[in-house]
RNA sequence: GCUCUUGUAGCUCAGGGGUAGAGCACUUCCUUGGUAAGGAAGAGGUCAUGGGUUCAAAUCCCAUCAAGAGCUCCA
């Protein structure tokens, strides 16, 4: 039913209690539009719509949540309650799929990371702030293992840069003081805040000069470029160095709001597996293309395919950003035709770019079906210029190098957020932070189980023996929640024949093997980096 | 940061104005057992922290801290 505006009003306000919001929303409506409402029973409501014809197509519902949202999704707006629910033509296809969400729980990275000593974050450290327990520190380790031989492989040298940078260093690259609020406090030096404290000086005026720049102090570095440009601008580059391409696992600390911090997925520390590319104006498709590539490789490797890839592109808010426009337009095509030539369908989206250029995102959803930034390649012209960055060209001048900045991962651990929910905890071998458990039957096979736990150590395998007086079928039962990918029994036929009774996650009990042929296995495994599926 | 919910043993949770509970995990003892839990005993808690109300607070109220969902934000 479309109302005109005139008619809808007085209807409204015939109402007990006509809402302000909704009288708001009318006035928004431009004179002469229609006005859609929608009407059930006595009950009739503005609403855009769609709905559904009839309420009887959802027969099956339950109210799941309820959270405020900002009226008209502006946080300087009042909040308003939103209720959630669900709803099914029927209670067989409701009860499904609340059964599904109780499936996706028990999948949550952080009900994992606990379960399987993963990672642990503790009050006393800080909100938002990683602790890797020594079983994620190895899945951890074996990821930038992976991706460092990559790097070596596609011409990146790898660098090391402090935690922390001066002040001036953030001014000119833009971070300070534009990013203020997320970042943690600057570090000011000790007499300095004595000097000031002896002043009477107040904490505006204090943080008005470090604004201002007429007091100096050190920031936990949001970002690992600034750092890496001064390593590129530490020397004199001719046109024959480019491109350069510096990488690091670059741990940077930004102060998100409170209410955003969860798990591993958004934290107040984290690593970037970061590199920043600097190369001529003519050198940018390609190396685009080779990033892009990268990417690629890492989540094809790891069996990631379900993503979506977004090109993150300037709004009409000028103030958000920096440097000019004709930089903009050249950064935003040179992405464009990069992702246009690897043929991966994209979404463009206003408003997604950094301040300092745009972006192409490779996006995941998780298991409860938010969407997270993990992969990302970013122009960048602005940041050359803002440190005044040159090589000399094959003329003899001076000219400016572009940057790309690029993170296959983004962050280590939201990458591992991730990577938890994706193989359910049961990491693929050569990540698994448990390779080989031996299982003896009884103590009669210890000897045995730890000659075949030296062989694993010596073969590179990560191996431990389950020397607990238990019963083999608890041991087994451990050993499956504990996701390790190969369980070897060991009993007395086993000792005879020199062999082990195999229970790999994904076939089961295998029987007998040798031990050369299943350390053979194992080491195929680990080499070719080879993915398992299911069997938690 | 905002709204709502939550905070009890290492974990998962029950309870609730009057002496703190269970299962798993842990420790010890018994069990030497062939593919997802053998048995028994024991230890473990300032009921998140700080205030308040009360004869009495883990329980009720307030604040703080933290967690969860959503919103806003995310270089």
């Amino acid at each position: 039913m479309a109302l005109a505006k005139q008619g809808r009003l007085a209807a409204l306000g015939a109402r007990a209690q006509p809402s302000k919001y909704k009288l708001d929303l009318i006035d928004d409506i431009p004179e002469g539009e229609a006005i859609s409402v929608y009407k059930n029973g006595d009950f009739w409501d503005l609403c855009a719509g769609p709905h559904v014809p009839r309420t009887g197509n959802c027969k099956a519902f339950k109210l799941l949540s309820v959270a405020a949202a900002y009226y008209k999704g502006d946080a300087s707006n009042p909040q308003v309650q939103r209720i959630y629910g669900t709803a099914f033509k029927n209670k067989t296809q409701l009860t499904e799929y609340l059964e599904q969400l109780e499936e996706a729980k028990k999948r949550d990275h952080r009900k994992l990371g606990r379960e399987l000593d993963l990672f642990h974050i503790d009050e006393d450290v800080g909100q938002g702030l990683i602790l890797w327990l020594p079983k994620g520190a190895v899945v951890r380790q074996e990821l930038q293992n992976f991706i460092s031989a990559e790097l070596t492989r596609q011409g990146y040298e790898q660098v090391f840069t402090p935690h922390i940078g001066k002040l001036d260093l953030y001014r000119t690259s833009g971070h300070f003081p534009y990013y203020s609020d997320s970042q943690y406090p600057p570090v000011i030096r000790r007499d300095q805040v004595d000097k000031l404290a002896k002043e009477g000086c107040t904490c505006a005026e204090l943080s008005n000069r470090l604004e201002q720049g007429e007091l100096d102090g050190y920031l936990l570095k949001p970002m690992n470029c600034p750092h890496h440009i001064k390593i590129f601008a530490s020397r004199m580059h001719s046109y024959r160095d480019l491109p350069v391409r510096l990488a690091e696992f670059g741990t940077v600390y930004r102060w998100e709001q409170s209410g955003e911090i969860g798990g591993m997925t958004r934290v107040r520390g984290f690593t970037q597996d970061d590199a920043h590319l600097f190369c001529t104006e003519a050198q940018v498709p390609h190396e685009i293309e080779g990033c892009l590539g990268l990417v690629k490789i890492v989540l094809s490797t790891l069996g990631i395919d379900d993503y979506r890839v977004r090109i993150g592109l300037r709004d009409a808010d000028a103030s958000k950003y920096v440097g000019d426009a004709e930089n903009w337009e050249r950064a935003e095509a040179a992405l464009h035709n990069a992702v246009e030539t690897l043929g991966v369908p994209y979404t463009e989206e206003p408003g997604e770019a950094a301040f300092y250029g745009p972006k192409i995102d490779f996006v995941v959803k998780d298991v409860i079906g938010r969407e997270w930034q993990l992969g990302t390649v970013q122009v960048d012209y602005n940041l050359p210029e803002r440190f005044g960055l040159t090589y000399i060209g094959a003329d003899n001048e001076k000219h400016r190098p572009v940057m790309i900045h690029r993170a296959p991962f983004g962050s280590m651990e939201r990458f591992m957020g991730v990577l938890i929910e994706h193989f359910e905890g049961a990491f693929p071998v050569w990540l698994a932070p448990e390779q080989i458990r031996i299982l003896p039957i009884t103590d009669a096979q210890l000897e045995y189980a730890e000659s075949i736990h030296a062989r694993c150590k010596d073969a590179g395998l990560r191996c431990t023996v389950d020397t607990q007086y238990e019963k083999i079928g608890a041991k087994i039962r451990r050993g499956r929640l504990d996701r390790v990918p190969h369980l070897c029994v060991v009993g007395e036929k086993e000792v005879d024949q020199n062999t082990v009774a195999l229970r790999s996650r994904q076939k089961g009990d295998e029987g007998a093997i040798g031990v050369d042929e299943f350390l053979e296995r194992v080491l195929k495994e680990v080499r070719e980096r080879t993915l398992t599926t299911g069997g938690k």
